[in-house]
Parts: C-alpha cells; structure tokens; sequence
DNA sequence: CAATATCGGACCATGTTGGTCCTATTCTGC
DNA sequence: GCAGAATAGGACCAACATGGTCCGATATTG
C-alpha cells in the first residue's frame, strides 16, 4: 500500500494545530477533543514528538505542550521519521545493514536507493507551515519545483 | 516505516531479470532458483503481474512467462501498483472516499494530495528499462530533475 | 493420453500497528 | 507544605495485514 502509518497522520494533524495559533501551550486533553483522536493515543505521539525535540513540553499545572522550533523549520520528512521511523521503502536502502543475502547478485540496490532518496526529498522539501495554510501558492514546493516566481 | 512490501519488492527483482534477457520465457521453477524467492511465492507474484498486463502467460509444456510490454514502458510505479495496491500514502488522499470522519475540519488533506502525487511521480518517472541498468546516467530522472545537463 | 506448466482459489502463521492502562514525576495553586 | 493536575515512561493486549503455503482445475505440448 506504501502509506505512512496513522500514528504519522495523527502527529501531522496534531502539530498543525500548534503551528495555526503560533506559540499556544496545547494540553493533551485539549488536543484530543479538538482532533477526535482518542487521548492515550495523543499522549503517545506528543511524547515521541518531544524525543524527537518536535515538540517541547511543560509539566505541572496548566503545562501543556509547544513547538520547539518555527513551524518553517519543522519538516513533514522529520515528523514521519519521528513517529514511523526511518524512511526507507526497502530493505536495501543503504541505511541498515542489508541482510536480503542476495545484496551482491541484486542488482537494483543501486536503483531503490535513488528512488528512496527522491521520496525522501519531497517530504523534506515540505515543512509544517506550508501544510498549515489551506490552499495557496507556498505549496508548488511539493512538485520539487522550488517556487521561482519571484522576479 | 514507509516502505514497499516485501511483495513489490521481489517482484522488481524478478522483472529485471525478464528485462536483462529480451524476450524469454522463463518459467516460475527457473525465476524461482535464479532469484533465490520461495518458489510458491514467484508463482502468486507472476500471477498479479499478468493480470495487471506486464506480464503475459504461455500455459502448457514449456510455458512460461514473458513481458507483455517493453522494459521501458513499465514503470516502477505500475509494478508497485500492481503488487501492493495503490499507492496512497494517507487515507485521505481522494483515491477512496475518505472515512477519517473529520474530513471537512482536516485541513491537511489537500496537503497530502500534493505530497502523494510527487511520490506517485517519482515512481512513474522510473522504467524497468531503469532499473536494469545498474549504473549510469538513465538515472538521472530519479531526482525529479529531468536530465538537462545536457549543454 | 500423459506430462508439465500456469491459473485461481482458500488457507494459516506471524509480525507490526493501533490502542489502552498504570505508576512515577514534576509543577502550580492554595 | 500539601493536594491537584498534567506529563513521562513503561508494559501490555487485540486486530489486522502481510508473508508464505497448498491444492485442485485447466490448458498445452509431445
């Protein structure tokens, strides 16, 4: 199917809402309810966005969570490493040790690495301010086409 | 994670082979010991693949397999298409009818789309006649940059 | 007619994901 | 100082999709 896991769709949902009203301490609850996304399941993605150094969080009384970074600073690419883990559409990627046993006599490792690559660059090219705003031009990023209009 | 299944995966492999050597037949017994893939599990892949029309079937004695287009009008993306599904990497990208229930207040889904069809691209820009090749400049298109450094 | 190969199912085991729960810790407000 | 509220960090379980196997039917060749 090659999706990303809900976890990562979650966390992107998630983190919009904190890039939309720029620097407001979010709580757990307050995200669940907003979202629709059951609250234990909030915690556990507000809690890898924090390891992740995403998110930053405040305990106690009236804490909540911020963004540790500017929403232009924060990829979708780094958000889907943080809750999925790594991008790597196969085995022989290069980033692991690949155990396929045919790593030699298969000859399209070369290959899949390029194509990994080039996903991974669309998603790195998109940060969370330009998921944020609805419709508009900031988006043409997504093609790989750097947006050039500007004369 | 983010990847292809292992499905897609073998079934590369197994086209490069068909790509390499123009025109034979080869039998799922013979693609099953070159490859070094379970035989039963060639025989489930070949079948997905001849009902999306890259392969076709020669039944009885001597039968086999061969491809029903030419290398470079396959791409990577109709294998994966044809193995694994479509490629859709959030529900919400328009493909289905969306069921996330919060599909008017998502305000990310005309996000994904954009991101889902680059990756879509950069799997279409990419021909089994690519892949096959193991190293050299046919590549170049994997970037999503079509080769202009032609001066 | 017999041998060989694909074809089209059903079928099961396993691993990952989605989701829950509980306890410790830390901070605020009285 | 103490109680309440919130996060931190585990372990934990159930459902689903995937990986993998097997069997009978059918078609083609010799």
């Amino acid at each position: 199917m090659l999706r990303i896991t809900r976890q990562a769709d979650y966390g992107i949902v998630l983190l919009t809402q904190f890039a939309r009203s720029n620097g407001r301490v979010y709580s757990a609850r307050e995200l669940a309810i907003s979202s629709h996304v059951p609250l234990p399941m909030v915690g556990k993605i507000l809690k890898l966005l924090v390891q992740a150094d995403i998110l930053a969080s405040h305990r106690g009384m009236h804490g909540g969570y911020t963004l540790a970074r500017g929403p232009q600073e924060i990829t979708v690419g780094a958000i889907i490493e943080a809750l999925d883990g790594p991008v790597a559409i196969t085995d022989c990627t290069g980033n692991l040790p690949a155990e396929c046993g045919i790593e030699k006599s298969c000859p399209v490792s070369h290959a899949w690495q390029r194509i990994n690559a080039a996903i991974v660059g669309a998603l790195e090219r998109v940060t969370l301010a330009e998921m944020t705003c609805p419709v508009g031009d900031p988006v043409t990023a997504f093609t790989g086409l750097r947006a050039e209009s500007k004369p």
